[in-house]
DNA sequence: ATGGTGGGTTGCCCA
């Protein structure tokens, strides 16, 4: 089984990509981030046309999250949630959770807030909304659920998953309260695969589309794909597949993509 | 040196 992680950054510019990315790898399911889109702007009918079903929680202009389904995989997907409990403004869209009762396993796709600059409102907002994801992982499963949690966490775990930690030291996506909240995650029973399987340095998920980032690897891992630790002797692979981010009109962010044996 | 690029909406906000 394939699943993947992806912050598209619109996903009515990024469609072509996205539906490439699809016939290529054939995902079993997919968690996008930062759709910037409403629920009837969806493209439901060119991802069906492909074989995929989806579970939305769009939002105009800013954030939306969805998790996309492959069916042929004969597997029943379930909305779990599509609302952070206790979130400080739960009408921004950046949660959505199903559950797939015949391999009884529970994905959590997530866009968590960027957090614009230590110190800021929107930081504190960050800082709070993830208190908030705490309670709701702590509440909602037990610590032996078969658990993903995947997305666009806006946190590099440790100063590896930045190309120069001596710039980021203290700024936001990299300052240590919130590495505090990622550990505390990872706390509830969870690993960081892609960081498990993957100990070398210099492999990121996002590049700024400035001063040519990604041509000179100047970027951040941020995007992760958690898995409980009943799941990790299942885990085969997971790596972060640069090819779409070397397209014409990319999303900053490139694809993670994790294989089980389930 | 406090810039720059890209997306969405609108005369600016957010990443």
């Amino acid at each position: 089984m394939l699943i993947a992680s992806w912050n598209v950054n619109s996903i009515s510019v990024r469609l072509p990509h996205l539906l490439s990315f699809l016939e290529q790898w054939k995902v079993d399911h997919l968690g996008l981030q930062e759709l910037k889109c409403t629920d009837d702007k969806f493209p439901y009918s060119q991802l069906s046309e492909i074989g995929y079903s989806s579970h939305v929680k769009g939002e105009k202009t800013y954030n939306g999250v969805a998790l996309l389904s492959r069916n042929n995989s004969e597997q029943s997907c379930e909305l779990f949630a599509d609302v952070l409990p206790g979130a400080p403004d739960p009408q921004q869209s950046r949660l959505i959770a199903v559950h797939l009762p015949d391999c009884d396993l529970n994905i959590l796709n997530l866009y968590v807030p960027n957090g614009s600059a230590v110190g800021s409102e929107k930081y504190e907002y960050k800082l709070k909304w993830f208190e908030a994801l705490l309670s709701f992982v702590e509440t909602s499963y037990r610590r032996d659920a078969r658990l993903i949690i995947m997305g666009d966490f806006n946190i590099a775990p440790t100063d590896l998953d930045v190309h120069d930690p001596e710039l980021w030291k203290d700024q936001v996506l990299v300052s240590q309260p919130e590495r505090e909240c990622f550990s505390r995650l990872l706390d509830l029973n969870l690993v960081d695969s892609f960081r498990a399987l993957n100990p070398e340095a210099g492999l990121f998920s996002w590049w700024d589309y400035r001063q040519m980032a990604f041509r000179r690897n100047h970027g951040l891992r941020i995007d992760h794909i958690l898995v409980s630790r009943p799941l990790m002797p299942l885990v085969k692979k997971v790596w972060i597949e640069k090819a779409p981010r070397k397209l014409e009109k990319p999303s900053d962010h490139a694809p993670v993509v994790i294989e089980l044996d389930l």
